[in-house]
DNA sequence: CAGTATCCATTTGGATACTG
DNA sequence: CAGTATCCAAATGGATACTG
């Protein structure tokens, strides 16, 4: 702990790699609710129980296997809830928990904001690239 | 317009396509800000003005061609802007927009809160896997 | 310094077919 | 109905080298 034979990069890199991992260990999380299907799940589940094709409608040009995925994801996180009734034909229903209600409401928040913002992110849009198409 | 050689799956179609295409409109903006890097980059400017560089070491791990990419998206959609001075060597700062500052908040609220939920979400998590290592 | 350009490995994601 | 399994196309992303 007085020599170094490495250089002040090492150092550096673990401080990176803190911060990094530090920030990762929700990142995996947060990008299952923020995830493209993700979002559109968890704004389907806000009005109530769902089925998975009911979902997979609702939600629209998701494919199966891409929506079994992210629900199992989110199900695993504990934002959503899956109950599987043992019938025949199967019945499975889809619907929020707790924390996935809240974490539902932040996230449209968000998307409430930045779609209120669109005129003028069409505009910062179309300023950019004329800048650009000069 | 009156005979329709199509089936109802047309009309369908039509109907997924056109919320699809509503939820789209934000959704290619929504994705630049909760982005891998996007919600970084947003996050390291909160605190103020940083340069390229600056930004890449505070954000740490990402490629110079991920950062760029995602600065850019940004600056296009109005979150970020975007200093570059004419100087040699040139010096280019990067900071938030009022919108930019807004989302980034929004976009803290929804961090906090998952963060918050780590621990359920990994306990969560567990219940989750072992029930499927049965 | 602040990028752009290129190449290449990995990942992602959809269509399809099949199962319980 | 509610998925799983497989295959393959396309997008993503990083390392590297180069430019103004």
């Amino acid at each position: 702990m007085s020599e170094a034979p490495g250089r002040v990069d090492d150092e550096h890199a673990r401080l990176v790699f803190d911060v990094f991992a530090q920030a990762c260990t929700s990142r995996v999380t947060l990008e299952h609710v923020t995830g493209r299907w993700g979002i559109l799940a968890m704004a389907a589940l806000r009005d109530g129980t769902l089925r998975f094709n009911a979902l997979r409608r609702r939600v629209g040009g998701v494919s199966e296997k891409m929506l079994a995925q992210t629900l199992q994801a989110l199900e695993r996180d504990g934002f959503v809830r899956r109950d599987a009734q043992p019938t025949i034909p199967p019945k499975v229903e889809y619907s929020l928990t707790k924390s996935g209600a809240k974490t539902a409401e932040l996230l449209m928040g968000l998307i409430d904001f930045v779609e209120s913002q669109m005129p003028e992110v069409m505009e910062a849009n179309a300023r950019y690239d004329a800048a650009k198409g000069l």
